[in-house]
DNA sequence: GTAGGGTTAG
């Protein structure tokens, strides 16, 4: 008898003690597994609810072995411990699992609870349908649903995103259950009414109206009504009465604050974000982690560096409050704030002093670099990480795109895919981008064939991509035609259309296309001024881009930057206008740098502004001793004046500074493959082929009044040799690959690293005429469209 | 034994 009560009263008492540690957090699970040990040592025998508490426990503590262990152990489990199980289970994220457990389950021990657990348990796991189905299933076999029952099936409901009827419908069966009046319930219909309101399929107003009746007619509002108001009123773009909920809520409820600014920031409304957080704080409304990541967040957006340095300063007040959970959100927001204001070592040290990390701490790191072009680290940090994402691939390939690997970025768009990601827009617009870089026109074709095919076709970052690869493997028809059928567009596209034009020689129809953009109320930036400028140079328009720089200021507020300046200088000194240049560098706020001098230096190639000439490029030794460009152009506009003193000076002076010229390297594509030709190329299989093809063109050209011009050749030696050497250019090897390869009438598009040599350009002309084709050349300057014995740049090169 | 809102990476 004795004996019988001690275990009721043991029994009560390891009871007591779970309870105790469920109803706190996590942590406590260990100690809850310290009682279980305790049982066991004593010989105490767990079940009923105890061992349903135990099982619990270690679901929740991912010890899913072990739960199943305990619940074989049960020669008949009773309909709690199923429904723990099958919550447990679903919370540890293995629907299947659940599944099993329901299906095991006999239809007459069955109850609501556990109809209940398992219709979360597929709203957790994003199966909507299959929450409803399960719904309509308890129906039909006569179980009465309740308020735990509805809220979860409207929470299930918002996860599909179908028309009006099926919230109207399940709005009907709230009113035939009598669970009304219950706060849960109602807080979860609007909730889903305010879902439906966001799709296609349905009247937004409609939705939204129905769901402002039954907020503004509930008795009993909490915290959660207010807040999911408020967000409905977010997701659907009307911050305006969104505020007015909030500005009608007179109790302390952060949560709905909370919403209101993240809805700011999501909207971009930065300063009512930050305006929001301050009266919060005034008010003394809690403010926590969630709080804190979308004002930093906010700021980081913005820019805003010093808001948002100050933000870090007062969380770190208060940090010994903090919960784990909340640091690595904060955290998170921080590392991506210090990496978008280019402060990537203090996003480093923040990352590395973390003692939690998720994909959204490294992926944050990982842009931090790539943002800055620091690839080299990027890439180690993408090679280490524990996992990666969607996200982690598209970061990495658009970063190697847009820093000039190319090839790089296709392979790991391909890896990407083997290893199972399917790509989304953003990743398009990488390897578009990379196709862009590299001149692979057919492959840039196929990814924009399979972009229609996946529906990303109306992707905004993919068709900015297409429009620049287009126009940078030299048809700008195509980027004009992906301009046009866009459904939307934003600064980039206008800047990357007005760019493409300008590339390739069309300044009028650039400047025509600007004029547009401004009246379509596209407000211009700093890069649209840049391509502007640039068109007009290439075209010679210098009255229409002087105005333009001078309108920078004055009408947009946009301070020209030095690489305004240089491009100003640019198209003032090719035109010949010395004097307005050199007023233009006296007028400059700054000491002129690398890039003014650059552009006067070329101006002077041109021009054959010798005196000009030789000061800028004393002016650039100084600056960059070590860049090649200089040494080559001072030659070259020697050469031009037939100092070959000089030119020999300068070759002199390279050879004593270790100064080595970069290989000139053109490239063409064949049949979607890239083929690559150096300076007198001994490795292409076919190149010996190519020699003797471009040798029976010369024959033709020369009949036709082409002389070979030798004093580009640098290297002193004889002038037969001096010709020889001329024809081992790598941009005539890859053209006339081209020609050998391409069907007949094909457009040849070569792509250089460098400048275009001047005996190139002058025998492109010439050969366009001989084989009555198009050639067109991206050298690393601009573009050149040869046909029939005229080129595009008209000689501006 | 079962439910519902606000955060961070391009």
């Amino acid at each position: 008898m004795r004996n019988t009560l001690d275990i009721r009263t043991v029994a009560n008492r390891y009871a007591a003690q779970l309870q105790l540690c469920c109803s706190q957090r996590s942590t406590s699970y260990c100690i809850a597994q310290t009682i279980h040990a305790h049982m066991i040592a004593s010989g105490f025998k767990p079940r009923g609810h105890i061992l349903n508490r135990l099982m619990d426990i270690y679901c929740k503590s991912s010890n899913i072995a072990y739960a199943l262990h305990l619940f074989n152990k049960i020669p008949e489990p009773d309909i709690v411990a199923r429904t723990t199980l099958i919550a447990a289970y679903s919370t540890a994220g293995n629907l299947k699992l659940s599944q099993e457990v329901f299906g095991g389950t006999p239809l007459s021990t069955r109850d609501t609870v556990f109809y209940n657990a398992m219709i979360t348990a597929y709203s957790h796991n994003n199966d909507g349908h299959a929450a409803i189905e399960l719904f309509r299933d308890m129906r039909r076999d006569d179980f009465r649903p309740d308020n735990y029952t509805f809220t979860s099936v409207l929470g299930a409901l918002a996860l599909i995103v179908e028309d009006e009827k099926y919230c109207q419908q399940m709005h009907c069966a709230v009113l035939k259950s009598g669970t009304v009046f219950v706060t849960s319930v109602l807080n979860a219909l609007i909730s889903a009414y305010v879902k439906c309101a966001s799709s296609p399929l349905a009247s937004s107003s409609l939705m939204m109206g129905a769901a402002k009746k039954l907020f503004d007619e509930m008795p009993n509002k909490d915290e959660l009504t207010w807040t999911t108001m408020i967000t409905g009123y977010v997701r659907n773009n009307n911050l305006d009465a969104a505020r007015e909920i909030l500005d009608g809520v007179t109790e302390n409820i952060g949560v709905a604050w909370n919403a209101m600014i993240s809805g700011y920031v999501h909207h971009g409304f930065i300063h009512e974000a930050l305006e929001m957080f301050r009266r919060m704080h005034l008010k003394g409304i809690q403010h926590d982690g969630f709080t804190y990541t979308s004002v930093i967040s906010a700021c980081a957006y913005a820019g805003l560096f010093k808001h948002g340095k100050q933000m870090h300063a007062f969380i770190l007040k208060t940090e010994e409050k903090h919960e784990p959970e909340f640091s690595l959100s904060v955290n998170n927001a921080l590392v991506s704030l210090y990496g978008k204001c280019g402060k990537v070592e203090e996003a480093r040290e923040i990352f590395n002093k973390m003692l939690i990390r998720d994909l959204i701490s490294w992926n944050a790191i990982l842009s931090a670099y790539v943002n800055l072009g620091r690839i080299v680290e990027a890439k180690s940090f993408f090679k280490e990480m524990p996992e990666r994402n969607l996200l982690s691939w598209t970061v990495m390939i658009s970063g190697l795109a847009q820093n000039g690997f190319g090839e790089e970025g296709l392979k790991l768009f391909n890896q990407m895919r083997i290893e199972g990601f399917e790509p989304c827009d953003y990743a398009f617009a990488g390897a578009i981008t990379s196709c862009a870089m590299l001149g692979a026109l057919e492959h840039g074709r196929q990814l924009h064939a399979q972009l229609v095919k996946l529906g990303h076709d109306s992707s905004l970052s993919a068709g900015n991509a297409l429009i620049t690869m287009y126009a940078r493997c030299g048809i700008v028809e195509a980027a004009n035609c992906v301009f046009l059928t866009m459904p939307c567009l934003d600064s980039v596209s206008w800047n990357a259309m007005i760019a493409a034009l300008g590339q390739h020689g069309h300044g009028l129809q650039a400047i025509e296309l600007f004029e547009q953009m401004l009246k379509e109320d596209i407000v211009p930036d700093r890069i649209t001024f840049l391509t502007i400028l640039s068109a007009c140079s290439h075209a010679g328009l210098v009255k229409e881009g002087h105005c333009y720089f001078n309108s920078m200021r004055g009408c947009y507020n946009i301070t020209p930057g030095e690489d305004h300046y240089a491009r100003l200088i640019d198209l003032l000194v090719r035109a010949g206008k010395f004097s307005e240049a050199n007023d233009v560098i006296e007028s400059m706020p700054f000491e002129p740098g690398a890039p003014i001098w650059e552009a006067l230096l070329s101006g002077c190639r041109i021009h054959g502004n010798m005196d000009l000439g030789i000061q800028a490029a004393e002016r650039l030794f100084e600056l960059m001793p070590q860049h090649d460009g200089t040494y080559v152009l001072l030659s070259n506009m020697y050469a031009t004046a037939g100092r070959q003193n000089d030119v020999a000076k300068v070759r002199k002076l390279m050879r004593d500074r270790g100064i080595k010229k970069e290989p000139g390297c053109s490239w063409i594509e064949v049949e979607s493959k890239v083929h690559v030709f150096l300076v007198n190329d001994t490795v292409h299989p076919e190149v010996q082929a190519v020699y003797n093809y471009l040798e029976q063109l010369v024959l033709e050209m020369r009949k036709l009044g082409y002389v070979p011009d030798t004093k580009f050749v640098l290297h002193d030696m004889e002038e037969a040799q001096k010709e020889s050497v001329l024809y081992t250019h790598s941009e005539k090897l890859a053209v006339v690959f081209g020609l050998m390869k391409l069907p007949l009438g094909a457009t040849i598009r070569v792509f250089k690293n460098l400048r275009i040599c001047g005996d190139c350009h002058n025998a492109f002309k010439f050969m366009s005429k001989v084989v009555g084709r198009e050639i067109v050349v991206r050298d690393g300057k601009r573009f050149h469209h040869f046909r029939n014995g005229e080129c595009s740049c008209g000689n501006y090169w």
